[in-house]
DNA sequence: TATGAATGAGATTTCATTCAT
DNA sequence: GATGAATGAAATCTCATTCAT
C-alpha cells in the first residue's frame, strides 16, 4: 500500500496473459497471507514465504516487484472492494426513498459486512494490523473514504434526523459509533477466528438492533453541554 | 511485553537509587514513545532513538536490556494500570448494591476510561499497534483479563438482566459491544489526537447514552434464532 | 562443536546437491582455517574471513549458520575421524592376539597418529586452541572417548601387564604418559609447522622407542608409597 | 603479556606505597583468575570481573591500565618464576659435577615442577589457555627460554650422552619428550583439578622413572635412518 | 519462467574504556 | 581512591533484492 502506484503494477508483468493470476502467484499469496496474518508483516521473511509457498526466493520477485508488493496484492482486493461496496450501500440508502427508517438504514449497513468478515478473516487480520502499524497504509485505507462519500453519509444522516429517525448528535460521533460497532465485530472475528458462536445472521441481528436502539432519537433529549464547543 | 519477566528488570539495574526513573531514561523513553507512536516499533531503529534522545546508542542498552525493553517500559505502566483500574471499577459495580441500574453501571465503566485515553494518547497508540501486530503482546494484554474478572463481569451482567435493566443477550455479545464502543473511542482519539472536538465530559455522555439505549431490555424481544446454537 | 547438534546442520542447507562442499564453502573454510590457526577464533572477525575468502560477509551466513558454524565445519572432520580411527586401532590391538608385545601395541598407537598430524597441522592448531579455551569444545573432544573405549584400553593394558610386557603402574598414569608423548609431538608440530627436522617415519621411531622403554616392566620395581591412597 | 612493557606498569601507579598489592587489587585479581580459568579470557567481561570482585567497573581501570593488564598481572608472577626457577635448576645440574647421572638430572627437573603445578593450577590454566590462543603470549612465554638457557641445556645433555647416561638422540627431540611428559602432567592437573589420585611425591616418582627409562641409552641402538636428514 | 547463491547495507547488541562526581 | 553512567567503535547476523544459469 505504502507508496501506492499503478495498482496492478505490483503484480509484475507476469499476470497470465489473460490478466488472471497464475498458479505460482496464488501459491505465494496464500503462503504470505497465512504468515502475515499469523505473525505480522515485519516478522515474516521472504525466505519463509518462499519456503511455505514451495518456490524459490527469487520467484517472489519475479512475480511481485517487492515484498511490499505481495502485501499490497493481499490488501488491495479487499480495500478496493469492501469500501466501494460499503459506500455503494450508503448511496442506495440515500437515494432509496423507501429506506427512510433507521432500521432499514442500519441493516443495510450491517448486513453484508458481517458476511464479508466471515469470508475474509485472514486478509482482514493483515489489513487491521497494517492499519495500526503503518501510517501510509492507514492513509491508503482512509483515503478511500472520499469527500463525496462523506457528504453522502452526512446527507443520509441529516435526512434521518429530520425524519425523527436518528438521534440528534453530531454526525461525526454517530459515524464513530457505527464504525466502532462494526469494527469491534471485525476485531473479534479476526482475532478469534475459531470461536464461532454465532451465525452471520444472528450477529447481524444483534449488531443492528444494538445500533438501532443506541441511535434512536431520545424521547427525553440527552443534555450535553454544548457551550464549551 | 513479549516474554514478561520481572517487570522492573526491563529497566536495567540502573533506576535512580531511589527507584525513580533517571533523566537519561526519561529522555530515551520520550524519544522512543514519539518514534514508536509515529512510525511503529519495527520501523524505528535504535540509532534513531538514541539520536532523538540525544544520547549514544550504547546508552540505550546501558539503561534498558533491549530494544524490546524500551517498548515494555512504555507499555507496562499502562497495561499495569488501565486494566487493573478498569477491573476495579467492575468490582465496585458488582458489589455496590446501589448501582443497580444499567446507567450507573455503564457510566462507571465509561467515565474514567475517557479521561485516561485523553491523557495517554501516545502510549495507547503504541499499545494498540502492538496489540494488532504481535501475538505475544496481544496475549499479554488479554491475559490480564483473568477468569475471576470475567466471572465478576458475568455476575454483574446477570444481576442487571435479572433486575430487568439489561437486554437478555449472551454476555459475550454484550461485552463485545461495550468494548467496541470504548475501543472505537480509543482508536479515534489515538489516530487523530489533534482533532479535539469534544470534551471528555461530552464524550462520556455520548458513549454512555449510546450504550445504555443500545443495551436496554427490549420491550418487544428481538427474535434471534437460537436453534442453531 | 559447542552445542553439538545435527552435525551437517552447520553447513546450511546449501551443500552442493551431491552433498559435496561447494567452491565458495571451500574458500571460506580455507580462509577461516588460515586466520583461526594464526590468530585464534575470538580474534578473527567475520568481515576478515569474508575478505580473505573473497566473498561478501553475508555469504558466510548463507553457507554456515554461524561464525561458530564455520569453526565446527573445520573441527568436525578431524574430531569425527582422528578419535574413531585411533580407537579403532586400540580395538584391533586388543583383539589381535598376535600383538601381545608392548612394542607392537605402542607402534600401532603411534604409527598413524604421526602421519595424521603432519597432514592436518592447521586444523589441529585450531582444535588445540579451542580445546584449551572453551569448556564446551573440550567436553566435545573428550566426550568422544566413550566408556567402552576406556574399558577396552584398560583391558589391553591389563593383558600386557599380565604378560609381563607393561610396567605395573595405574592405568590412568600410563594413559597419561602415552597421551603426553603423543600430545607433545602434536604441539611441537602445530606450533612450529615450518621446522621440519624429522620425517614421519623417524618421529614414529623415536616416540615409540621412548614409550616402549619408558613403560617396560621394571626389573627392580619402583617403590611408590601407595599407603596414602 | 601481549605487548609487554615495563612489567610493573600493569599495576598502575596504585600499588600500595610500599609496592605491595592492595586489598582491592587482590580482590580483582582473585575474581579475574577464577573467571579466566573457568571460561577463558575472551569470554569474561570487565563488568563480570568487577561484579565478582565487588568493586565498580571503573575501579578495574584505576588499578590496572587494561583488561589485558589484569591478565598480565596474573600471568607474570608465574612466567617470571617458573621458568627462571626451572632454568636455574638446569644451571645447577650442569655445574654440579656430582649430578652426573640421568636420574639425578631428571629428578632435579621434575621434582619442584610437580609441587609448583599443584599450588598454581588456576594460574596455569590461564597461561595454558593463553599459550595456545594468543601468538603474542606464546612468544612471551617461549621468549623466556633464552639462547643461553638453551645452550646450557644442550651442554648438559651432551655431557650426559658422553657419560653414557643419556640416549644418543637429537637434543631437540629429547627436550621435546621431557617437556611433553611434564606438560602432560600440567594439563591433566589443570583440566581436572578435583581428581587427585596421586600425591606430589608419587607423581614425581612416576614421571621421573618414566623419563629415566625412556631416555636411558639403548643397549641395542635404535636404528633410525638418518640419511634423510 | 524459475532458481538460489551471492550480495551488502543496516540492524541490534556488546564491551572495554573514559571521566565527572 | 572509587564510582558507575555514558560512550561509540566494532562485532555478529538478517534480509530484501539481484542476477547468472
Amino acid at each position: 500500500m505504502s507508496e501506492i502506484e499503478t495498482i496492478q503494477a505490483y503484480y509484475a508483468a507476469s499476470l497470465g496473459k489473460d490478466g488472471r493470476i497464475t498458479r505460482t502467484q496464488r501459491q505465494i499469496l496464500a503462503a504470505a497471507l497465512d504468515l502475515f496474518s499469523e505473525k505480522g508483516y515485519e516478522e515474516v521473511g521472504t525466505r519463509e514465504i518462499a519456503e511455505r509457498a514451495g518456490v524459490a526466493e527469487g520467484t517472489l520477485f519475479h512475480n511481485f516487484v517487492n515484498k511490499n508488493g505481495i502485501l499490497d496484492a493481499i490488501m488491495q482486493p479487499i480495500v478496493k472492494n469492501i469500501l466501494p461496496t460499503m459506500l455503494n450501500t450508503l448511496d442506495q440508502a440515500v437515494l432509496d426513498k423507501d429506506s427512510d427508517t433507521l432500521e432499514s438504514f442500519v441493516v443495510a449497513l450491517v448486513q453484508d459486512r458481517v458476511d464479508f468478515v466471515a469470508r475474509n478473516q485472514a486478509s482482514l487480520a493483515v489489513i487491521l494490523s497494517q492499519f495500526f502499524n503503518n501510517a501510509a497504509d492507514r492513509a491508503a485505507v482512509l483515503g478511500m473514504v472520499s469527500p463525496t462519500i462523506l457528504a453522502q453519509a452526512n446527507q443520509a444522516m441529516d435526512r434521518l434526523k429530520a425524519a425523527g429517525e436518528l438521534v440528534d448528535w453530531p454526525n461525526r460521533m454517530i459515524l464513530q459509533l457505527v464504525f466502532s460497532t462494526l469494527g469491534g465485530y471485525v476485531v473479534e472475528k479476526v482475532l478469534y477466528p475459531q470461536v464461532d458462536r454465532l451465525t452471520s445472521q444472528q450477529a447481524t441481528r444483534y449488531l443492528s438492533d444494538f445500533l438501532v436502539n443506541g441511535l434512536n432519537p431520545r424521547r427525553i433529549p440527552l443534555h450535553v453541554d454544548e457551550t464549551s464547543f
